[in-house]
DNA sequence: TCAATTTATCATATTATCATGATAAAAGGC
DNA sequence: GCCTTTTATCATGATAATATGATAAATTGA
């Protein structure tokens, strides 16, 4: 369902959800087991899409930039994974709206807009509450 | 939400699926312009899978060998995009199920399962008696 | 039989995703 | 100031998805 990109960014900040203050990737990439210097990238752009804070340095690290209680998974995924996108017409086509139905137009709707809900509304925190997250 | 070539799928089996007798790969990559040589390939794929049924020769062409209101979703995609693993958990967890719950599982449960129900339950001829599919 | 037509298949190219390795830049502590 | 630690960034490689081009094999109809 996620790129494996994507799928990293949200274990990623589901980690640091349950860790105050700065972690260091390295620290990360092992608990996670996630690729080093991959991982680093991506928690580079979820600083810089505002997700993560960042710091240099010999006390430096990521921390998440946001409560978890306001931070939801659409705000993780989408830099990596246009979920909206998702929400396009089932046979790929540019135009399809209400209007201009395409056979899988109406039945699809309603399963892409549970899928899109679900990214859109749930929080980092309630993810967190519902169970721990240790790898 | 479908790799392209599931989509490719899709769409040939739902122009195959308003047009009775063969019809052949060029006139069908040109309709729903697909790339001739990679439709034929999907295409050959469905017919070995049993979705479509092939013919050589002057007369020769591809046509549903499955009554449209038989032939499901799942049957066309499954070839080509696993939509079985999309079920599974969130996080990519290789074990998690409702008794060793990650996180996300049962929130993402009820979504996945909705996914998995639109491609596994709605046949070819729902889809069609909805709507047109002229390209 | 033979020629035309069509699917079947192989080889290869292109593109995007995923990942690795090395280096630069910044920050803290001595 | 200088060394260590850490993130930031660049360059490159590996792999899979997507697509193209050429040829083989089968079928029909004359």
């Amino acid at each position: 369902m996620l790129s494996q990109t994507a799928e990293y960014a949200l274990r990623a900040v589901l980690y640091l959800g349950e860790h105050t203050g700065p972690v260091r990737v390295g620290d990360m990439a092992q608990a996670l087991q996630i690729p080093r210097n991959y991982l680093s990238k991506i928690l580079h752009l979820l600083a810089r899409t505002g997700v993560l804070a960042s710091a240099r340095g010999k006390t430096g690290g990521f921390q998440l930039a946001v409560p978890a209680d306001r931070l939801r998974l659409h705000h993780i995924i989408a830099p990596f994974d246009r979920i909206d996108e998702r929400r396009r017409c089932l046979l790929g086509r540019p135009q399809c709206s209400d209007r201009t139905a395409c056979a899988a137009h109406t039945r699809w709707k309603d399963v892409a807009d549970t899928v899109a809900s679900f990214f859109r509304e749930t929080t980092v925190a309630e993810l967190l509450s519902g169970a721990e997250v240790s790898v």
